[in-house]
DNA sequence: CATGAATGAGGATTCATTCAT
DNA sequence: GATGAATGAATCCTCATTCAT
């Protein structure tokens, strides 16, 4: 029954993250979502009161499956260095590979969407919360620049949020060696003493 | 006349971007643009063909404000770190002190107009072309590493709209050390070198 | 068994005349009926076939109700001008400490319900037919004077409604002293050999 | 240019008034409206916000109507008597002859609709307050029985509306004979020192 | 050039009803 | 009997666009 429920609400969740990565918010109408996912309009509202609704609800869903992907099972025996360079990686990879989540979540986060999300959730922008703290502790630790902590956050998502899109956006093949290249440019700027 | 029409397409401009920003493409409809503008709904009619090319130019309009602030008056005699650090700066001032069109080109980038812009004009993103151009200038004069323009360009744009969405976003007094320090980090990580 | 199903309609129509009372029939769905009468949609279709059923079945619970709670009990030893009174007394009485079915009587009454009612059951309006007959009576005695029936159940049934409505929509606390004092004008007006 | 305006919403009023007359308030969707009126949907909300004002604005709409009809070109040189049953014989006449008017006013007045209009417009009730006025003044120079003036008022309205209900129901060809001994009635009842 | 009334396709949402469990 | 998830027709309303003045 439970697993039902969750069945059909994963189910409208990931068709309507196709169609609004192909049409937009605006552009996928609660019908289309319907078709889709073989359900009736009436079955969408059995399970969210509002459009609104479904997309607040759908963002919490990929907010989820990003930390999980980013954050589970981060060996706590390797380097921060190591860390540092694995995170980087697997938000990028998690991104070029999940393109519909990566393109749901920059269109919410660019829309009045998040502002209502937002007034609850400060430092919303990609649950920057878990990064800021990752990030945190390597400057307490002096594995990184004593500079503000948001600062140093903006450049690391933006790095590879701004790679992703690229690589996306220009439907070219995605290099690993490109990423790495990034990977180094970022740790260079970002780790303690480089100015030695 | 010729200025009469100019005033007219920028003063609709200007009212688009307000309200564009507070409520989004679809929360803005072309009644309200024309309330704000002081101008009846037929009058926008008679400038712009749709609605759709009302944003397409006005994504023209702001592209070139951008450039222009950034890459007007860049004295040439200055060092390429300067000229790096320069353009760096401008970036970010622009997109935190025009919160408006800032604004506008994310929601851009990430709507479905942005994919009609692209198929014609490639290197779309924030006119890469013209920052592609600056910092292949910069790998072909080894005063940067030599690796994929794209993927440089993406730290540096990147990172500079990360930090600007934070300050807008957290609503924070931007902090001009901060910037600074992001200037740095990009600097260290992208300059020539710096492993040695 | 039997008393059961009793008890669950029963309970169905009591939470409908509320809601009624206070959304109208449209602001009522079934699944709000549900809700309150603390069963499953389904269930309320077991006992009714549709919510126009429902509807009318629950018209003709009120009638009896109505009918049982004014002409019940009606001593027959007392003289007639006794007996209008009462009755105009009980109508209004019943009237004004049932709100629930009054409201939903005068909702009936002037809705596309009653039309359909009204094909079967001519003279349905307060099912006037038991008033008819009572007032005729009276005609017939020499007790009332001798104008058309339903001229005169207008003037008496109108009366008391009209009153009824007075009271609950001014929100005022019921003065009994004001209903004796119509009770006189009714019958002032309506007594044999008023002229003399 | 104004005189449109007001054929328009004129026309709407009216189609709006026989199609709730034959379906009531919900069995009217806007879309019949517009076709009945021979305009487009999008036609009536430019004059109107939403069904609900479009409901408010008829009422009003009726309201005058009746009023205008009832009150304007009311001999003040006649006796009251003549005055009370002029008055009253307005009313049920119109009523009879404006059914879709009357039809719409018993809806109006029993649904929802009326408490939001009630709580800025106390005395509601078929603008009572005309007819309070009307009476009130009929009491004070001893025309009338000295009896709360509201009470009154019920058995003068509640009459005429009942009497009218009743013949539209039965759909009985009117006979102005029994709305006289109607008037008799009811001024029997009410007028002053009718017991001596 | 400018206006804004008129259009109607399209979208979000509701709700009476069904039916498998 | 009882449940409530599923259905989809029907409703209200929006808004890009047109065109007569």
């Amino acid at each position: 029954m439970n697993v039902q429920l969750k069945d059909k609400k994963e189910c409208i969740f990931q068709h309507t993250l196709v169609l609004i990565k192909e049409n937009g918010f605006h552009g996928t109408p609660m019908s289309q979502i319907a078709k889709q996912s073989d359900v009736a309009v009436g079955t969408i509202y059995h399970y969210f009161p509002s459009k609104e609704v479904l997309i607040l609800e759908l963002y919490n869903y990929c907010k989820n499956k990003i930390h999980q992907y980013i954050f589970e099972n981060l060996d706590e025996n390797i380097s921060y260095q190591k860390k540092f360079e694995l995170v980087f990686y697997r938000i990028t990879e998690f991104n070029i590979h999940n393109d519909v989540i990566f393109s749901f979540m920059e269109q919410f986060y660019n829309s009045p969407y998040f502002e209502l999300e937002h007034c609850n959730n400060r430092d919303g922008i990609y649950e920057q919360n878990h990064f800021l703290d990752f990030l945190q502790e390597g400057i307490n630790n002096n594995h990184l620049r004593k500079i503000d902590v948001y600062t140093l956050t903006s450049a690391f998502i933006g790095t590879s949020v701004s790679f992703s899109k690229s690589i996306l956006n220009r439907r070219v093949e995605y290099d690993e060696n490109n990423l790495k290249e990034l990977i180094k440019i970022i740790w260079q700027g970002s780790k303690q003493n480089n100015e030695i």
